[in-house]
DNA sequence: GAGTGGTCTAGACCACTGT
DNA sequence: CAGTGGTCTAGACCACTCC
């Protein structure tokens, strides 16, 4: 590489090959030359050729597996989550008829896959609310809860696309014993269906978004890549009486998920 | 570290900090123990230790700075972009006396912060439409685009919070002379008042957020530590019409941007 | 100048993948 | 088995910060 560059040799290397990238010499799915063949090309220890492709892996451009190489990566199929559409949509078939609430699901409604190629798994505990889900739900510290843990995945691949838990005050829905077996899950017509059952009317939904790295635990959880941020939602149910009655949070990797909110604007009078 | 583990010894020895962390026992903001302090009590070499702290580092849990040493991470500030209620008051004010318009910007609105807190800069060019630009304005590729680039960031730190750029078909807005001059920025009423000069008013905005590792050019434009990822934002703006009337790419640092969008419901009828 | 993290080397062995 | 990336070592020098 240059004498006159002032980067750090793992530095140019790296930029080195993501123009090669960026040129499409080495497109999405090629095979990078091997470690040692790049030690040998570009007269640079192993080891600032592995910094220089941990570089290109955190950048979300690489990817590699043991004993085999490294690869460009490819863009993955993602969710989209469309609100308000969707919140509206569910309200509206927790209303429906029960049939038809069967043969379709909310995810279903956001990716235009069929049910049969997504997997949800639900588990269901309780647990004393923590000061700040105590404070949001506006009752005493330690009161119980219902938490719901979910993870949705497509069926042909190990890792989940994302994994949420559902918490909700165990009181409020105790009325209806089927919902505290998870063997009901998935509960057609969905959560606000559910709430339906209990007497209790979503009047709007509060969704906050950010992105983090993962931690190493959803790391493993998710199978993300080095290098792929989490998107986290937690995402805040009222009733029509301004309490809060469903709160979740919601993890997803990053590049499987997008989000896409309209915003309706009133029109100007004339 | 254990030899029974069967772990790695640098993920041994980041899982050994990172619970330190987490217990609090390195609060944030504290120092790390150096390099070498830590290639001594556990018995590793000095670039073992360096990848256990690369391991936090990508988890956004510590920052390193060359000479110094290494800290936790303080979390920072973040800006929270509340919708639709900040495009409907942008929307409102454009409508408003001029006085009240030029004393408080949008980002005040989104932080709570003063105007003398956050300075602005903008620069003005014009560019041919690419393919996907042209698309979504339903125009020939190649028609000209008024491009406008801000950056927005704290008056007291140097790197900026975000940067976005927007476009505008040209023709569209060309009959206002004061809208292609960067020096009339930061327009009183912002972008929807500059669009009301031009008879164009704006129906709804849609806006996609997604998630992804930072570019390298990214990384030192927004001065992100390793490890955090950005939020990247296409708004697109639609006018009573339905036509496109404008397009802006926004990318902000992961660990100071947050998005709440709240999902007003239709009541059920009883 | 002493101490810190950043870069780089040469070499070793391991774990996993393919043939 | 050979070839690949993953881990680890010991040591060197550099760039930067602080005293």
């Amino acid at each position: 590489m240059s004498h006159a560059d002032p980067r750090p040799l793992y530095q140019q290397l790296a930029a080195v090959l993501r123009d090669q990238i960026r040129a499409g010499e080495l497109a999405p799915g090629a095979r990078l030359p091997t470690e040692a063949v790049l030690s040998q090309t570009y007269d640079a220890s192993r080891n600032t050729v592995r910094d220089a492709i941990d570089v290109l892996r955190r950048e979300g451009l690489v990817e590699s597996r043991q004993g085999r190489g490294a690869w460009v990566r490819q863009s993955r199929l993602a969710v989209v989550r469309k609100l308000p559409e969707r919140y509206r949509w569910e309200k509206e078939r927790a209303r429906n008829d029960e049939g038809v609430r069967a043969t379709t699901g909310a995810t279903e409604h956001d990716t235009g896959l069929k049910v049969d190629d997504l997997v949800f798994t639900s588990t269901y505990d309780s647990s004393g609310a923590t000061d700040e889900l105590a404070e949001l739900f506006g009752v005493p510290a330690g009161t119980q809860l219902l938490r719901r843990s979910y993870t949705t995945r497509y069926r042909d691949e190990r890792a989940p696309l994302g994994v949420s838990q559902s918490y909700l005050v165990y009181a409020a829905v105790a009325g209806n014993p089927d919902l505290l077996d998870a063997n009901n899950e998935p509960w057609p017509g969905g959560t606000l269906h559910q709430l339906s059952t209990v007497g209790i009317e979503v009047d709007h939904i509060v969704d906050e978004v950010s992105a983090r790295p993962p931690s190493a635990e959803e790391m493993t959880a998710l199978g993300l890549p080095e290098g792929t941020p989490v998107i986290a939602t937690r995402k805040t149910s009222f009733d029509i009486h301004g309490r809060v009655v469903e709160v979740s949070d919601i993890v997803q990797a990053g590049d499987r998920a997008k989000i896409r909110f309209t915003s309706q604007l009133n029109r100007w009078e004339t």
